[in-house]
DNA sequence: TGGTGTCTGTACACTTGTGGACAAACCGGT
DNA sequence: ACCGGTTTGTCCACAAGTGTACAGACACCA
């Protein structure tokens, strides 16, 4: 139940937008987690009653399960850019989707009740809130048109940078089928794929490991998407997206 | 500048919700319109400033559109059950998504300071505001995972079976080059997997319009994303989603 | 009634993605 | 250095989706 210190707030980019006196309405409250990928955030269909912040390069994902194949295919990436939990709802409803640990690190927990009470306060707090939530929902929205239209290298390519966009260094533990479950398609495609963004000297892998080699290129290769989703963050909160 | 009578109000069923002294807040401010299948709502990067009751069969989508393409995909319906525009974002930022009439028909507009003004006055507003806002980033989750894992014969029935839910009746105008582009697929084979389900007997067609004649059997076909974003909208919102 | 433009159907050659089977490589533990 | 389990690579037959080309059908208008 330790309170967060300067370094944890500093490690998110949603909570260092806040003044000073917005940020003690929360940080009194929160209490600091060091979670490691896989760990569940919340289940899809609990009540949603707490509000997550990945710090550092800690990586939460949301994934929206699929009964008759049996597959959770992953929908949103946040990292220290944003949050997770209630942005939308506000809680005290069923969780659509279940949130999970994609990438280990620390997180900052807050009550819902907490963070609505505090957003009932201030204006500017509710602003910068609303327009995060704006932000995920733009996220979803591109994710939703982009597995409509984009080839798997493309969206592979995709889902490479918005990883490493998050995390600090260019390099980050996921085995292809585990890649393969979030991206929905089959082990083996993703291998094929895979090998081809090594070949083409994109990437480099090792066990249960990717590394970013040419971000440039592998973003041509990619689909504009994540470059969409990048502006978007950009136009509505400025800088907060994490450089690559 | 006309005012909305009783029954225009009747005919949404988020504004149904709200009880007579939180409605008395809106509908003074509200402008009637009558819109026809393809007008814009807003545009994609236009600043947000208003929001939108569809009303009866009226229907609205939001679409994304995908440059390298040159697609707009469309990402969720939006009928009497619901609203469009700042729903999340409160407003004041540049719409994602561009949004526009599918089905023409009474569409109710207010300015979004009226509603955010209204929302500061009453808990019970804000209340079913967030909860309908819950419910479209369900339905948004649910469609990216659903593009991501079902194929098109799925996604087709899933598709109809959204579009006569929230309109009365079961038929409807649509081409299928239309219908191609909003599911972002060629209209050739839009065209094969239609004659498939009207041979099934689970549709009738006519040029430019599609009727569903077996709406059981067409959603055995589908995939479970139109039931599963139902029954989200049954826990949260319970008995706002349009009889089918 | 015939003409016109849009909408729909079909054929075809091609690319992308699927899913199972199995071999090879990796890496940590002892 | 070897063992064993996990991860990765390759092959293959098949299904799903693409895009062009062109023919036919429909609805509407004159």
């Amino acid at each position: 139940m330790t309170t967060p210190s300067p370094d944890d707030i500093a490690g998110n980019a949603l909570l260092t937008r806040l003044k000073d006196d917005d940020l003690k309405r929360l940080t009194p409250h929160m209490v600091v987690l060091d979670l490691k990928a896989g760990d569940v955030l919340q289940h899809a269909g609990d009540t949603v009653t707490d509000t997550w912040f990945p710090c550092g390069s800690a990586l939460a994902a949301f994934r929206i399960w699929i009964e008759d194949v049996n597959k959770g295919i992953e929908v949103a990436l946040v990292g220290r850019e944003g949050a997770v939990g209630g942005i939308v709802s506000n809680g005290n409803v069923p969780a659509y989707a279940t949130s999970e640990v994609r990438a280990g690190g620390r997180f900052l927990r807050v009550k819902i009740s907490t963070l609505e009470r505090a957003k009932l306060e201030s204006i500017a707090l509710r602003h910068w809130f609303s327009r995060y939530s704006d932000c995920l929902i733009a996220q979803i929205f591109q994710t939703a048109a982009c597995n409509a239209t984009h080839n798997m290298v493309q969206r592979t390519a995709k889902w490479l940078l918005a990883a490493t966009a998050r995390t600090d260094g260019c390099e980050f533990e996921m085995t292809q089928e585990q890649l393969a479950e979030m991206l929905g398609v089959g082990r083996t495609f993703v291998t094929r794929i895979v090998s081809r963004l090594r070949e083409e000297g994109l990437i480099a892998t090792r066990r249960g490991r990717f590394i970013v080699k040419d971000e440039a290129a592998l973003r041509a290769r990619s689909c504009g998407c994540a470059t969409a989703i990048r502006d978007h963050f950009d136009a509505v909160l400025h800088g907060i997206y994490p450089a690559e």
